[in-house]
DNA sequence: TTGAAAGCGATACCAC
DNA sequence: GTGGTATCGCTTTCAA
């Protein structure tokens, strides 16, 4: 049984608020050295450590944030909770970790096990997250910031990438490398983030004049199963693309399976551009040509602009928008005369 | 400013601990219906959760283990947490994630962050963790379970995996092939899985009647640009192996690397086993051979373990070690005359 | 310079 | 069947 502060104080000789005082460093004590001296012994000699339970109780502040995403394995989050965590641990806020396994119902029963837990803020994580949860969120007046992802509804702060722009670099370098017959595998369209690389597919291929054809934009959800069948359906049309630029790396991976197994080779018949720049991209083999976002920003972010919600400073910065970059690895190459004449044979 | 159980009882006209013991369905009150229903209404009506933190101060636990890890970009910790965090869910308990960088300050700091939010127990996860961490915990008299390792001084349960016949089941396969050259890139050796790897290595050579060469053992860290490193070793040697067992995946990742950059091709000249088995394994390219370790398993059962440490039960089964097995993929191939032939040239 | 006491929200023992 | 009340460990206002 650990030591209360009430010990401490029996052994120092004084009372448990006067602990309390030297412990916390309020300014406005003034205490005679011998007595802190006193207190810091039986500190010592108790390894008294505070109860934050207790602690939280009086407070009304816990310290603690949860953090929801629908699946850790998914080599897209450990980065942001990597990110999330420092700053975390750089504010003295301890993350609780809800892995949904994209269950909304997990999710509801989530938001309601971190609201008894009294918790002083939540990350939620990704574009999986049904707008009702962030009803739910707002109606137990929690804190929140949304990461990679807005809302309809969210009237909260949230970190994201700019995705309209991600396409568009994506696209841009395909058409710089001579491709025309450029394809999409979207996600899912009712994320924000597969809306908004599809807008940047479709403005981009606008603005070098080339013109959408909807057979060439396939929607498919975040994995790589879908990838891989998307891919199939594109080198099923008459006139197969020469580049695809999917969604994120995998779906690109199932993309370039797919390529594989039906005996053409990327990027010598196909270049592939992947989004997200996971630790993937460049192991695969040929290392993946993406779009890279800054995750562990992301995340670092996210706990900052929850950390200033928490302390109800206002917001200069209320939806931050990050940058992303092209890395360009082996997975795309130059459309050449033999690219073309295979896809016309 | 949510409702609490006194505004609960006035509400419904009754007492607080009769509320309380009807949200707690204490077995031994008998209520009249009338009365229950009137308080179940006030509690729909006021949106009523109970704070979890005046109730475990009160009970004095907590429902949060913390879970401890040096790094979750690592890609063989995602699949452990999920396992963990399921286990964790199943029983109503919150995960509380500590990421320590492999940085024995920022363990020592959580540690005693955890024990001041009162957690009910601790996962402590990696080879790389310090034995004065398991001494302090103990000190804090904290339940605590060993993931993927154990301690001198460790008295706690341990979940891990069977590290000498998973490197029993690596050099079998590989002398199963041909290889007669064996190499070994060896974990650190102050750690339990780093030691028992070498052990199994150095077993199965000797059941096979191969004989233990010291230059064909080379220690690294557990990561790629170490990999690479032991193996330019290994390719300066005079006589360099024809089949190298990595310690784990990032190694084997790394070791495969400076095999090409050499001018060398796996498995044609040499065959690379890795450990593990990590999503990474069959996405490079080739595809590793690796041994699959049960992630998933190890997290989830060593949160059961934790929860029955927690709860005071005996443990059967202080230690569990499971099973590892070969995953097979083209990282590894018959030891042709060629490989042979090229070797000596 | 330090002490006394109220109170955070829930639970559980003891009454009646 | 239900109510009263002490208590968990800490903070903070008010007194002295």
């Amino acid at each position: 049984m650990p030591a209360t502060i009430k010990e401490v104080a029996e052994r120092a000789g004084v009372n448990p608020s006067t602990v309390s005082r030297v412990i916390n460093e309020d300014p406005k004590l003034s205490i005679r050295e011998e007595t802190r001296n006193r207190i810091l012994q039986a500190i010592e000699e108790l390894q008294y450590r505070p109860n934050a339970v207790a602690r939280s109780l009086r407070l009304k502040t816990t310290g603690t944030v949860g953090m929801i995403i629908p699946d850790i394995t998914n080599p897209f989050f450990p980065e942001i909770i990597k990110g999330a965590e420092s700053a975390a641990s750089e504010r003295e806020l301890s993350l609780i970790l809800c892995n949904t396994d994209e269950n909304p119902e997990k999710e509801r029963s989530y938001i309601e096990l971190l609201t008894e837990k009294q918790v002083d803020g939540i990350l939620l994580a990704s574009a999986y997250i049904q707008d009702e949860t962030v009803d739910l969120v707002t109606k137990r007046k929690i804190p929140y910031v949304l990461v990679n992802r807005t809302a309809r509804n969210a009237v909260g702060a949230s970190v994201r990438v700019d995705d309209v722009l991600g396409a568009q670099l994506a696209i841009q370098h395909l058409v710089a490398l001579g491709h025309r017959r450029i394809a999409h595998i979207s996600g899912l369209l009712y994320t924000e983030t597969g809306l908004d690389r599809l807008e940047g597919y479709r403005r981009t291929l606008n603005q070098c004049q080339i013109p959408f054809l909807s057979e060439y934009m396939v929607e498919a959800r975040f994995s790589e199963r879908d990838g891989y069948l998307a891919m199939e359906r594109l080198l099923a049309l008459p006139d197969p693309p020469t580049g695809v630029f999917a969604a994120n790396d995998l779906i690109a991976l199932g993309a370039m399976s797919a390529i594989r197994d039906h005996g053409w080779s990327v990027p010598e018949d196909i270049s592939v551009v992947g989004f997200n720049d996971t630790w993937l991209a460049e192991k695969v083999h040929p290392p993946l040509t993406s779009v890279k976002v800054p995750l562990y920003d992301m995340g670092y972010l996210a706990v900052e602009s929850l950390a200033r919600k928490i302390l109800g400073e206002t917001m200069p910065q209320d939806k931050i928008v990050l940058k992303p970059e092209l890395m360009i690895r082996r997975s795309t190459d130059a459309a050449t005369a033999r690219t073309r004449v295979i896809r016309e044979a």
